[in-house]
DNA sequence: TTGATCGAGTCGCTGACACT
DNA sequence: AGTGTCAGCGACTCGATCAA
């Protein structure tokens, strides 16, 4: 008898983990240390411009010596002559200085650089983090290890994600999109994740899912979704439409609360069908090893159950 | 390379109330 | 009755780290 074995399923199988504990002294995270970043962007009186040039201050400089997000305002006038004639509109120079961290301008030009192909993508992000660092070589082993770190939590991510869906009955593969007339892209977003939250706690719903851009822009929410039966709000009814991927005429089971409220649904039917369970997992985790986006689950689904094997049980 | 565990901080849960 | 919203708190996830 195996006492307290974690149990998942990877798909076909189910996998037993034996309890281990890690005592493994962990060192304390250190807290990263903050820079400040002065953005210079000019604008005109008449045509302010998004231009922003950024430049670091001292790495050293402590953390209460500036606000957050503090401006200074400097006249024109006040700088040296310029060779802007008088019939040009007046420029003023606005700076912002605000204190950041590494990881977060990281991130941004991370994230600024989805589509670029791998090493595109490396190389504009040495260029990107180059005048935070002191030299080369530093900057190189940042981004390089800031890198790794990624593909890492990505890795795990996966592994959470596949365990979970393969962990629990869902019963619809569900599609949902906003329409412009009804949300904006943040409105979407939280609005429809209070939705769920609250059929979660007061109907029992489970759900698993990521936000998808579409390649014209458009963001939508798939997920893996766990119905009880008599729970479903609204009505599921058949439409036929032209889908403007495939070119061609489908038929699409939509609901008609969700419609109303965002814009667009799609339910499919996953019930019991590992295979196809396993499509929609594979179709969101391709997703993700693209851009890295994170999964929205529902609380309460566990990655493993916990119980006692029998050793007739066990396949080795 | 993959899996387990830990700590920090985010964000989901809860309960109450409002609105339709 | 069903759904939407809010604030405060703490459970849970993510990312970092350690281990095999």
């Amino acid at each position: 008898m195996y006492r307290e074995t974690k149990i998942y399923n990877d798909g076909s199988h189910y996998i037993a983990i034996p309890p281990t504990t890690n005592k493994a002294k962990r060192s304390k995270r250190i807290k990263e240390e903050l820079i400040t970043v002065v953005e210079e962007e000019f604008e005109t009186a008449t045509n302010p411009t998004s231009a922003v040039n950024t430049t670091t201050e001292s790495n050293n400089t402590p953390a209460e010596s500036f606000d957050a997000e503090s401006e200074i305002r400097c006249d024109t006038e006040a700088e040296p002559i310029d060779e802007v004639g008088d019939n040009e509109p007046k420029q003023e120079k606005r700076k912002k200085v605000r204190q950041t961290t590494r990881s977060e301008i990281f991130n941004t030009l991370y994230i600024e650089s989805i589509e670029m192909p791998k090493s595109k993508r490396r190389k504009f992000l040495i260029d990107g983090m180059r005048k935070y660092f002191q030299s080369d070589k530093q900057t190189v082993g940042y981004v390089n290890d800031k890198l790794e770190k990624k593909q890492r939590s990505i890795i795990c991510r996966r592994i959470r994600f596949t365990r979970k869906a393969y962990m629990h009955d869902f019963n619809y593969f569900v599609t949902l999109t906003y329409n412009n007339e009804l949300h904006t892209e943040a409105s979407f977003k939280k609005k429809l994740k209070t939705c769920l939250n609250n059929f979660h706690n007061r109907k029992d719903w489970k759900y698993m899912g990521i936000w998808e851009r579409s390649p014209k822009g458009r963001l939508h929410f798939h997920a893996l979704f766990y119905i009880p039966n008599g729970t479903m709000p609204g009505e599921l009814f058949t439409k036929r439409d032209y889908n403007l991927s495939t070119f061609k005429m489908q038929n699409t089971v939509q609901n008609t609360f969700f419609n109303s409220r965002f814009g667009r649904s799609d339910f499919e039917e996953v019930d019991k069908n590992l295979l196809r369970i396993g499509n929609s997992v594979a179709y969101i985790l391709k997703y993700i090893e693209k851009t890295g986006e994170k999964f929205v689950y529902s609380r309460g689904l566990p990655m493993y159950l916990i119980s006692d094997v029998e050793e007739d049980d066990v396949a080795t």
